[in-house]
DNA sequence: TTATCATTTTGATAGTCATCAAAATGTACG
DNA sequence: CGTACATTTTGATGACTATCAAAATGATAA
């Protein structure tokens, strides 16, 4: 994973409320916009923009089925980014 | 480690600049500030202003000897933040 | 088609932040 | 003391960002 990479993803999970997001939806299985919009407190139109910085961020993926966009996280990039942070602070 | 030092550890991760810095840092055993400044083509205060915010993330510890500041890292903030995202992402 | 609901996009706004130059502070040594 | 060097602080500026309201788009069903 190159460094730009780690930047987005800290980016990502460098704001409380998308922080909180991502924590909702990597505590189930799957989530959808609106369920995020009642839990959060915050309008549509700011959740559609944290969860494209999560999807931009390879956080999580979305998939729309009907009138509904699901989300789910994607751990492997987690994995991935908690990787290239360990190795980053390992000496020589 | 609670959600407000995760984010806070996030976003001393969340610039390029930054970022370089703590790898500096972490890739010997002590940095002094004079050295970043050459090496990362930064003004001295925009250098001391970065440490500020590693520091305050506890990413890294400075140490005042004489007229030198070294600055050396602690991975085991880093340890900590990475088991805190795993733990963020494991279902149930 | 029209109505309705879910989501995204747009435009505006207030707040945050990286950066620099310059001033201030800290520290050593004549 | 005064000079020199390392670091921090201050003030300013331009860029970015979180948020909202409202408009636009997607999708279903009557």
């Amino acid at each position: 994973m190159d460094i730009e990479q780690v930047v987005r993803i800290s980016k990502a999970l460098a704001d409380p409320a998308r922080l909180r997001i991502y924590q909702a939806i990597a505590a189930k299985k799957e989530v959808f916009c609106g369920e995020l919009v009642e839990r959060q407190r915050l309008t549509p139109g700011t959740v559609s923009h944290h969860l494209k910085i999560l999807a931009d961020a390879q956080l999580i993926e979305c998939r729309r089925e009907g009138q509904f966009v699901y989300n789910r996280a994607t751990p492997e990039t987690m994995k991935r980014y908690t990787e290239a942070l360990a190795k980053l602070g390992r000496w020589r």
